[in-house]
DNA sequence: CCTGCTGTTGCAAGCCGTTGCAATAAGTGC
DNA sequence: GCACTTATTGCAACGGCTTGCAACAGCAGG
């Protein structure tokens, strides 16, 4: 069964492919294909690339108002381990998955605006590679969230 | 200076300095001096620097067993603004502080491990100096936690 | 010592996540 | 279609931390 594709989100980006094959992915782990999941997955494709757990949760029950935190948080773990999404911890230690990382990457946190931007390989590749060299240490970058001021808040002009 | 050494953690030793204006630079602020709160300072000074929340509260009820969560991680946002703590977010997203911090650290945490290791200001200087010429960003470097793994937990020899 | 102002406390409740466990239901083979 | 294996679910309870709120208690001041 293929109804026309699932729309992303409504705004005509594309999207396709990546949430097809889900299904066949869990299967070819032996793992099952459920109505949660379904719904759970339909959430994540509609999502821009960024949200806290909580939020998830709450736009499952959207879809299905019995949907379980548990589930969601177990279920996420899967995809996780299937590359589809990945977490880090805000500012406030809270969880951020980001979905479908195009690539590797770590995030900014104002601890005063609250805004986030993405930092990516080339911006951290020097601290990266200085770990590396001097101490062994791999860097999850996507797990990487960095604290601090933004511009626009740094209160010395 | 302050040679000091300031033996961390077991032993008696009592930390001298620091903790004893506490209560003054309270007062100094409107403040107030509690029970409560020699309590906390009374488990801090005998801390080796690094704790958990969590342990913070359990430490404290070995002092007084009617010590109460709230209080104390509201104590610890007040010592916090007095620059005696500083916290910042485990790779698991808990809630870490720092105490007395000497200098200005971040920190490594193997996900694999959990073993933790400080970085500095060299370390990280690189990576702080580009982001606040590349985009203005202060880091705050205590609350800096970077997640990845250690040299011997990395699979690739 | 007594009084009052207001910083603090403790409680109760709540949020975000996690975990153990028994019941449920995908997917496989016949 | 029908067993059967075992991945998955939902529940309930808990851990860490926060918050609203009424009662409490530092600490000047009189």
């Amino acid at each position: 069964m293929q109804p026309n594709g699932s729309p992303p989100a409504s705004n005509g980006v594309p999207e396709a492919a990546p949430w097809a094959d889900v299904r066949e992915r869990l299967h070819a782990r032996g793992l099952r294909w459920t109505p949660q999941r379904r719904v759970l997955i339909e959430v994540l494709s509609r999502s821009d690339g960024h949200v806290t757990g909580a939020e998830v949760v709450e736009r499952c029950r959207d879809i299905d108002p019995a949907t379980t935190p548990s589930t969601v948080y177990r279920t996420l773990d899967v995809l996780e381990e299937l590359g589809i999404v990945r977490h880090a911890h805000g500012a406030d230690g809270r969880e951020e998955f980001h979905v479908l990382p195009k690539s590797d990457h770590g995030h900014l946190h104002c601890l005063v605006c609250r805004e986030t931007w993405e930092i990516g390989t080339v911006e951290a590749a020097a601290m990266v590679s200085a770990l590396r060299s001097e101490r062994g240490f791999a860097v999850e970058l996507s797990h990487l969230s960095i604290a601090g001021l933004c511009r626009d808040c740094v209160p010395d002009a």
